[in-house]
DNA sequence: TGTACATCAGTGAACGCGCGTTCACTGATGTAC
DNA sequence: TGTACATCAGTGAACGCGCGTTCACTGATGTAC
């Protein structure tokens, strides 16, 4: 049964995509190999051809999800403004929830109190995913006087994922909204307003 | 080996309040019953003795570290301004990650992505503590036209659970420092100026 | 107050299941000549 | 270009370990008389 060499790679590469969303839907020790093997369309004993151990696999399905993430909303400013560019990628992350099937699930959002129980090598991952969201925000943002746009970075991409994260507790659909709409409300509130 | 009542109530509560700081420092996952056990200084055996099964003790155990947690809080602020009250509370709340030997470790910021994969109770207990979080600093905001008291609580645990949780990432600690010292300037910022 | 029996907190071992990982095997692909 | 052999992706079963849970047992506490 052996496959052709871009057969193998893109089994490959869809494993990863399968796990990303698995791991960022159901969270990283409740999902295991054979599930996301299943999704993929194959059975557990492969796995082992395409990859070391399960660490590996969160490794590189988080790497994706933040890769993803990012092309899409810097994708999604070109030509734009910065007021408009920063407001465009606030709806795009808060909204997030309600386009489960969609391409970006935040890692920060989703697993971000699992991932730091990981290997130090998805905790750098995760680090660095972190700082690059937070550089592209922050570079859209209006300079102010207290805060670099670094700092601005790290504290609006805390809020959102804070938000996400928190979002999905809630019972109902409308609660989530309203804890999203909280975090959209005080970041423009923030960030539109002339200092 | 049986105790008296005094004694089997004060070693429940001795279990539940070392699974809240394990839990917190752990996760929920990669911590198990036998590691509480020895923790509190017992064998696994007797856990069965005071809980029903897992899942009610991470019940317990949250439920302890947000009732914990509003304590602190809110005995922080006795008559204090509401400028005041609410910069303490940022601090008090940002404050968690230099004193993990401390009593509040917010469930929000240390397991709150994994909080939504349990039980429903658990998810109603993590949505009602944030819930009341959200209350307690929207009540210390100076009233803003966008938004309502609720509102701005909602956003501001947002922020600062998300803070707390991303500065968990760093790899040393003068990063994680500087993740929380953004969310906080974000937040004094919109929160201290006159509207 | 004292005695006899029932209760039950805690122990330590064992059970059983889930899950990450390994393995023998298959048969299609890749390679060497 | 064709043939013979090596490689290796994928299968399905099994292994082994960790961990939640159960259990027989102990002996101190609680209770009934």
């Amino acid at each position: 049964m052996r496959k052709s060499r871009t057969d193998t790679a893109e089994t490959r590469q869809r494993i990863v995509a399968v796990a990303s969303r698995e791991f960022m839907a159901k969270g990283l020790a409740t999902t295991g190999i054979a599930d996301i093997m299943a999704a993929a369309g194959l059975t557990q004993g492969g796995f082992y051809r395409h990859f070391e151990s399960k660490e590996q696999l969160i490794a590189e399905a988080s790497a994706l999800a933040f890769a993803q993430g990012y092309e899409v909303l810097e994708a999604s400013i070109a030509g734009k403004t910065r007021g408009e560019a920063l407001k465009i990628m606030i709806d795009l992350y808060l909204q997030q929830l309600q386009r489960v099937d969609s391409d970006y699930l935040c890692p920060l959002a989703n697993i971000g109190s699992e991932l730091r129980i990981n290997d130090e090598a998805i905790k750098a991952t995760a680090c660095e995913g972190y700082r690059r969201l937070a550089e592209l925000f922050g570079r859209q943002a209006e300079l102010v006087d207290l805060l670099s746009d670094v700092e601005i970075g790290y504290a609006v991409v805390s809020t959102l994922a804070g938000a996400i994260m928190l979002s999905r507790l809630a019972k109902d659909p409308a609660s989530a909204e309203a804890v999203l709409r909280s975090a959209k409300s005080l970041l423009l509130l923030l960030l539109q307003k002339e200092h």
